[in-house]
DNA sequence: CGCCTAATTGACAAATTTCAATGGTGGTGG
DNA sequence: CCACCACCATTGAAATTTGTCAATTAGGCG
């Protein structure tokens, strides 16, 4: 149904001698001594099923991850913001394709000296498991607003969920950037652009968002968005599901 | 929506002197020196933010992991098989609630143990790690179906994958076992009831399945399934997606 | 200034859900 | 052994949500 953004594949990367410096982690050690490259927004950084050589760590700007099936459809299992890794995997081909959202600065790591990095090192295994248990709990909160939650119950998780990642870095941010198309948007949210577009509209006259110019929103009551996200954003209260023992 | 089976919570399991003997894999191997043990159909693993104190692996049965969500409904997040790992994770409350679909034998292996038997051992990692990829490509893979598959291409996808399991250990097996409801099935696929009643009467009325007594069906045109799925089903074709390179 | 793409909005269609009724099966106890 | 009950599955009809198609608006950028 929805066609791509096209972007051409990319395989001389420019190099790029600045160096970003976000929160420390081993893994991001790791990466740091490799060089950093950049490519312009819609690149494509490798293909569903390209033989899967490297893993690569966002630094900089905003990748998507997704799947074709067979007529076309897109579904966009994730976007990736600084510090993510993306393509660990033990299998040899990529699982899905990744292209650059906006203008976009990584670093590559080979497949074989990243795997033989973590396997020598005592901190960085357990990173690694963390990030991979992380990106499991991530898809699989996806699976329950895929499932079962309506329109305006995707949208509201999916601004909550961004509000969240800008309040990681400025705790009483208000406002949040959204560099993708409604394209993409919808695509992550398993819905059409149009209906995207109307509960975003729905929202705005509930007073519940404003538009921040074109590429941002403002959210006025995130208080009220978490109550429209259909359960699971445990803001304050924690686990609902617990009731009845032996 | 959904009303889960009930089903106590069981904290002192029945133990069983038997023991299975599938194939050799060394995390089966680990686990086989911890006693067997069995619960009904209907019986609670844990819930959902129960601190997890455990790893358990299936021995026998079929297990459905699943999240509920605010007022009550389900998402069953898979279905576990003999083999099956249940509770990787290195966070300390289970993301999901498993329940014995059937009645069920499995074994139980200390949180912490396990972690320290898997950092001992040069031969477990790589395995606990090639698991929780094959995890996480099947949780991609379901994201796909519960954003862009219609209810038929669902079924379809449901049945073949179950075909496939039946025949890892009987190639040429056309009869698959079905010990889970129409609910839960529903809720695996992010349907109702109502339309995977439907969508299966269909799917035999065109003679492309066929009812096998009470629990179970024969695939009668496994390829005719395969076409239905809506891409995806890399049976002898491999990868579709792969066209334009530069 | 005007074009091109992205986003919005409306009217309609289609798929799935919801609600309701019926049918089948297995288990239990008389 | 049979009848009845509870539960699960099927089927139909109506309702609802979201998707589709089409037209319009709004920006961004040359």
């Amino acid at each position: 149904m929805h066609a791509m953004n096209a972007g051409q594949r990319i395989d001389r990367f420019q190099l790029i001698p600045i160096a970003a410096k976000p929160a420390p982690s081993t893994i991001e050690a790791l990466f740091k001594k490799q060089t950093l490259c950049q490519v312009e927004a819609g690149a494509t950084l490798f293909y569903e099923g390209d033989s899967a050589s490297h893993l690569f760590e966002v630094v900089q700007g905003v990748l998507r991850i997704f799947k074709i099936i067979g007529d076309g459809r897109r579904v966009i299992t994730g976007f990736l913001y600084p510090g993510d890794l993306v393509g660990v995997s033990l299998k040899d081909r990529y699982l899905y394709s990744a292209e650059a959202v906006t203008d976009l600065r990584f670093r590559r790591f080979g497949r074989r000296e990243f795997q033989d990095a973590v396997n020598a090192s005592l901190e960085l295994r357990p990173e690694l498991f963390a990030r991979l248990c992380d990106e499991m709990a991530a898809a699989q909160n996806q699976m329950v607003l895929l499932s079962r939650k309506n329109a305006e119950e995707r949208v509201c998780s999916f601004l909550l969920e961004h509000l969240r990642r800008e309040q990681r870095t400025c705790p009483n941010a208000s406002i949040i950037e959204l560099p993708m198309t409604r394209l993409d948007i919808a695509d992550y949210l398993g819905l059409t652009i149009e209906t995207v577009s109307r509960t975003f509209t729905k929202l705005m006259s509930r007073g519940l968002i404003a538009p921040e110019g074109r590429h941002a929103l403002r959210v006025v009551r995130a208080r009220g968005l978490a109550r429209l996200t259909g359960g699971e954003y445990e803001d304050d209260n924690d686990f609902p599901m617990r009731s009845r023992h032996n």
